[in-house]
DNA sequence: TGACGTCAAGATCCG
DNA sequence: CGGATCTTGACGTCA
């Protein structure tokens, strides 16, 4: 079983995505664009094999307008060496990717050109995994689209373009249900009558459920029948409804009990992918909390990370998550992570910010310049009277943790 | 015609 | 001027 994230990185510093708009996308920018992208999806790769993460989506902006007719460089020449690479490293830690087209790509469209634009689509969503040189389990996931009024003739519509698709596509293509349209129940119909795997999404499920009274475990059990061999073990995704949220919205994090209770449910080997604001915490959180055992140095490096944020919320979780860590016999990682969430929940006070600041102030009080100190001093004092919000402390505090490279502190989530 | 969702670019505002 | 914050873009469907 993996348990992995979508697209981007979340708390990490140098490694996000760059785009541009269509307007100048000329060839230069485009190809500037594309080589800075796949070196950031190196690191990506990098940080999950550092971090176990072994199941993760690839962004499809990774190439800028990859699958528009503006783009024509031949980028999967042009970087084959670092695509080798990435490639290379996904096989070596045997990671599974995939790449998953949004709401906007329509193969069930009753307009001609839609429909093109979206095979023209998913054939570079296969040349881009193509180009890893990765096999067939490593998916591309596709809604079924729209339904015009007629939802029957809209799911022959999908079934005869499938069809039309070239093996290269067909034999990645996966299908999910959505939050709109085309519950599990449809998109079982259609994946099976067409034999490709099917993918439960498990909000999706809830805001658009079938009439048929089946528990979301036997509709996993359905899709799970759709997976063959070659198409490598059943994948699901897995999201929570952001509290204040839209319905179907994805929340902040991932709530560790609510998740364990749906996975503790599970049977069966299946990869999850989350759908989450913070993207990788989480899966970290999820990967750490399934493992057969207990890995108490992880909780250490999560704490490392995790604990200015914490203590800028709630100086009592502080303390307590503390004191969990020091005995080692009755640690729990859900314990631990449930006591993060607490903290991470709780209402900010003035004093706490204060004094979470001036924790990390105290790394660089010993040398910082006297203009710094003052700048500390007078940030702190307007914050307090009210004059200005935290986040020019928080910037500042960075700037010093950046210049005086104080790698535990620049890769603290308090900054993020 | 605007909302939907997503992310970063681009624009604008502020001290 | 640099940094923080707001708006736009690119896609297609549906009310």
């Amino acid at each position: 079983m993996s348990i992995g994230y979508a697209c981007i990185l979340f708390g990490v510093a140098g490694c996000s995505f760059k785009a541009c708009k269509l307007s100048n996308a000329d060839e230069d920018n485009l190809r500037i664009l594309a080589k800075n992208n796949l070196v950031i999806l190196d690191r990506i790769i990098e940080y999950n094999i550092e971090n176990n993460i072994k199941l993760f989506r690839i962004s499809s902006d990774i190439i800028p307008f990859g699958s528009h007719p503006i783009n024509q460089l031949s980028w999967r020449i042009e970087h084959k060496d670092l695509l080798d690479k990435i490639g290379g490293k996904i096989k070596e830690y045997r990671m599974r990717v995939s790449m998953h087209p949004g709401q906007y790509t329509v193969l069930n469209s009753p307009d001609p050109s839609v429909v093109n634009n979206a095979i023209r689509d998913l054939n570079y969503h296969a040349r881009f995994l193509n180009a890893l040189d990765t096999d067939a389990s490593n998916k591309i996931v596709l809604h079924i689209g729209g339904v015009y009024g007629d939802k029957e003739k809209s799911i022959e519509r999908f079934i005869e373009n499938f069809y039309t698709l070239k093996e290269d596509v067909k034999r990645r293509l996966v299908i999910e249900n959505d939050e709109k349209s085309y519950n599990i129940s449809d998109v079982l119909k259609i994946g099976n009558h067409i034999n490709i795997p099917v993918i439960f999404d498990s909000l999706h499920h809830i805001i658009n459920p079938p009439s048929q009274s089946l528990s979301q475990y036997e509709w996993i059990k359905l899709a799970q029948a759709t997976w063959k061999e070659e198409d490598g073990r059943q994948k699901i995704h897995y999201s929570q409804q952001a509290p204040e949220g839209k319905p179907g919205a994805h929340s902040k994090t991932i709530g560790i009990m609510e998740f364990m209770d749906f996975y503790n449910n599970l049977d069966g080997d299946l990869d999850i992918m989350l759908e989450v604001k913070d993207k990788n915490l989480s899966a970290i959180k999820c990967i750490i909390c399934t493992a057969d055992h207990l890995q108490a140095h992880l909780l250490e490096r999560e704490w490392a990370k995790y604990k200015y944020l914490i203590l800028s919320h709630s100086q009592s979780c502080y303390l307590e998550i503390r004191e969990m860590l020091k005995n080692k016999n009755y640690l729990s990682a859900q314990n631990f992570y449930e006591k993060i969430e607490e903290g991470i929940n709780s209402e900010p006070s003035k004093g706490s910010y204060i004094n979470a600041a001036q924790h990390i102030w105290g790394y660089f009080k010993n040398y910082a310049e006297a203009k710094e100190k003052e700048r500390f001093i007078k940030l702190l004092q307007k914050y307090n009277e009210g004059e200005s919000e935290i986040t020019p402390i928080k910037t500042f505090l960075l700037k010093l943790a950046i210049k005086y490279r104080e790698e535990y502190l620049i890769q603290s989530y308090y900054f993020t």
